[in-house]
DNA sequence: CTCGTAGTTTGACAGTTCTCGTACTACGGT
DNA sequence: ACCGTAGTACGAGAACTGTCAAACTACGAG
């Protein structure tokens, strides 16, 4: 895929969109999977970074790697290596700059709508 | 089918989803293509019904028609005919009910990006 | 009844998405 | 140096999506 990614030795960089280039579709987009929007109410629950293997998916540790990229490349969270760890942080401040007030809503959005379904 | 014979004219019945049946994942997936969020943001601008010819999409009728049952069968929107014509308009009682200030969070997002990149 | 307008249906196609399994790399501890 | 844990890369496959064209249905106006 990328050109010339000779990626050899340590420098395990990992590719954000800036703020500029993040696309509300994307966004939209990123947090219409289940999986990914139980990661990012996660993540806004704790209000602090996480490593990827906190969560407890239902899928294969690839599929996960998936879910993470998809909601990386779309501006939704911030990911950086920690030792072999790799944790993840939402980009509340980023979004909130672009989109003031969508984030907190599908947040709370998703919390009312456990709420109503699975809060048997 | 039921025989729900209602005095106005008309067999061509379209099926909405209930509100307890809107998924905010259905809502977010449909609000995700640049197509149906134009559609939403015009709707939401008028306030009132639109005809579907009123939109000029830059895709065929067929594709129009997609999009259109996209947004319905996820709960965005809630559509009835009058005469040859088919009425679109936001179900934003519904949507403000199960999810308060997200529409307007989505609204306000698209116009801004619009406002940014379109604004050049 | 006939015609035009508005929208639907169907089938097709290319592209994307979600998922997996297996093989792989990177780092830290012992 | 070795091993285990955390995550990645690479196919691959099934399902879904956005798009079109062409043939079709429904309604209103003459």
């Amino acid at each position: 895929m990328t050109p010339a990614t000779k990626s050899t030795a340590g420098s395990r960089t990992l590719e954000h969109p800036a703020l500029e280039e993040i696309r509300l579709e994307g966004v939209l987009h990123a947090l219409s999977d289940p999986m990914r929007l139980r990661i990012v109410t996660e993540l806004a629950c704790c209000e602090d970074e996480l490593a990827c293997s906190y969560f407890e998916l239902p899928v294969t540790k690839s599929t996960t790697t998936h879910h993470f990229r998809v909601l990386r490349e779309s501006g939704v969270i911030r990911q950086c290596y920690r030792g072999t760890a790799k944790m993840s942080g939402l980009r509340r401040d980023d979004l909130d700059a672009l989109f003031p007030g969508l984030l907190d809503s599908v947040l709370d959005a998703a919390a009312r709508q456990t709420d109503r379904l699975g809060g048997a």
